[in-house]
DNA sequence: CGTTACTTTGAGGTCCGTCAAGGCCGGTGG
DNA sequence: CCACCGGCCTTGACGGACCTCAAAGTAACG
């Protein structure tokens, strides 16, 4: 069976690794990735469950993950939970926490993860010496700022089924940037996480499984996905609610 | 009265600008921000409906925004254009399109607007000797990323009227971050161009416009603004579907 | 094997989008 | 000055998508 479990993903070595990409735009020399290596503090294990940070600590740091998974979410003044975010191997996290120098977000080991920490200071003093690093920093920083104006956009428009067509599509895409199986991959969250993600409730995502399922789209037993008909995804995920219905039939 | 509109808005002298923001965290010397003054390329007057960039256009700058305002959008394949973000004086346009070195969105003036343009290689060259000034500007991205999540987690969970209470009062908490008027203002924008932003309808905004008056929460005619209960927007505004109704009596 | 958390499925209600018509200006031209 | 026109805004009726509430089924853990 030629599926790949994200939870048994190898570890990540640094030129797949996106925080190795802050500094390999057009390539980095090997005594200038060197340098970043050394600042670099790995092997710092995060069993799931437990938490990498907190909402309200210090953020003088940002992390890449190298194995496992990982969720981030704020709780709202009603005591509910709400996940902002999915990180697979290789993606940085805690970005969005450098404005204030502390966290907004929690983020919790869905898996138990293995996670690089880069100190923000001796990065920042890197990065005068190596220009490829600074715009890089500001690079990626531009992408997700992008990325999540266009899942705002999203958002309203779509349908749930869109809504989660393009939730799965992004990890697969998120999956094969890493070099990882692309069509049939585990899913390290839970559904009330996915649901709280998209901004649906448990029940809806429940149904749109099951609808897409039987369309012939995807294949889901409990956590594993297979998309079955990619064509027929991105099409839906694309569309938002003028034009095509769900089921065009 | 005292009302200020958005469009007689005096020229925004340089430490309320957010650019000057940019190398402002602790105070900038004299000397480092005569430094900035000089790479910032000023008055360049883009006229009512003018595009200050395209999308698709080479970007090689941030603009920051005087006097008026500005929208920016996308076309969605079906031509529909998407409003993604509106900018008041003191804000910086096109910090999202870095990433690729291409603009990602098209920029039009909703009034007659005066721009600053500041040349990225010019402002990377001069953040190598002004540490906080390269801080700075990861800062104000942070801050972007983490309002445009703090977004997507109400664009699903809270109604129209919350949706529409946060909008008016994102735009309050703006201004007076500029130190203006801070509840009674001008909108620049259209009523389709404020549904378009918060992925509602044209109706659907003007109807709850129509019921936070008649709540005597605002005031609005035209395109004036009075926010008269700020409480109970705040109030309106923070509370997602559950617990609390639009009209709790 | 029982407890617990997660997931699925069903029935009913509500918010908002769609469609449609009418009002309020500002502009243009007679 | 007025009549006409077009864009923008408002208001109403209706239907559908998704949330809520409720309960049963399933998997993971001790």
């Amino acid at each position: 069976m030629e599926r790949l479990i994200i939870n048994e993903v190898q570890e990540v070595s640094c030129d797949r690794c996106s925080i190795s990409a802050l500094c390999l735009p057009g390539e980095l020399s090997d005594a200038d990735r060197a340098a970043l290596n050394q600042i670099v503090q790995r092997a710092r294990p995060v069993r799931k469950g437990a938490c990498l940070f907190r909402a309200g600590d210090r953020a003088d740091s940002v992390f890449a993950l190298r194995t496992g998974s990982l969720k981030s979410f704020r709780v709202t003044p009603e005591g509910a939970e709400h996940v902002t975010g999915f990180f697979l191997p290789g993606e940085v996290v805690g970005l969005e926490s450098l404005a204030n120098g502390a966290h907004t977000h929690t983020a919790v080991a869905l898996d138990t993860s293995l996670v690089c920490r880069i100190p923000l200071d001796q990065f920042d003093a890197l990065s005068v010496r190596i220009p490829t690093m600074r715009r890089q920093l500001v690079r990626v920083m531009s992408r997700e700022l992008n990325d999540a104006q266009e899942r705002l956009a999203d958002a309203r428009h779509a349908g749930a089924p869109a809504t989660f067509a393009g939730f799965l599509l992004d990890l697969s895409d998120r999956l094969q940037r890493r070099g990882l199986e692309t069509r049939c991959f585990m899913l390290p969250m839970s559904r009330g996480e996915i649901a709280s993600y998209l901004g649906l409730t448990q029940e809806t995502v429940s149904r749109v499984i099951a609808r897409l399922q039987q369309d012939g789209m995807i294949a889901i037993h409990a956590r594993e996905v297979r998309i079955v008909d990619e064509q027929a995804m991105r099409a839906l995920a694309r569309c938002g609610l003028h034009g095509c219905r769900p089921t065009p039939e």
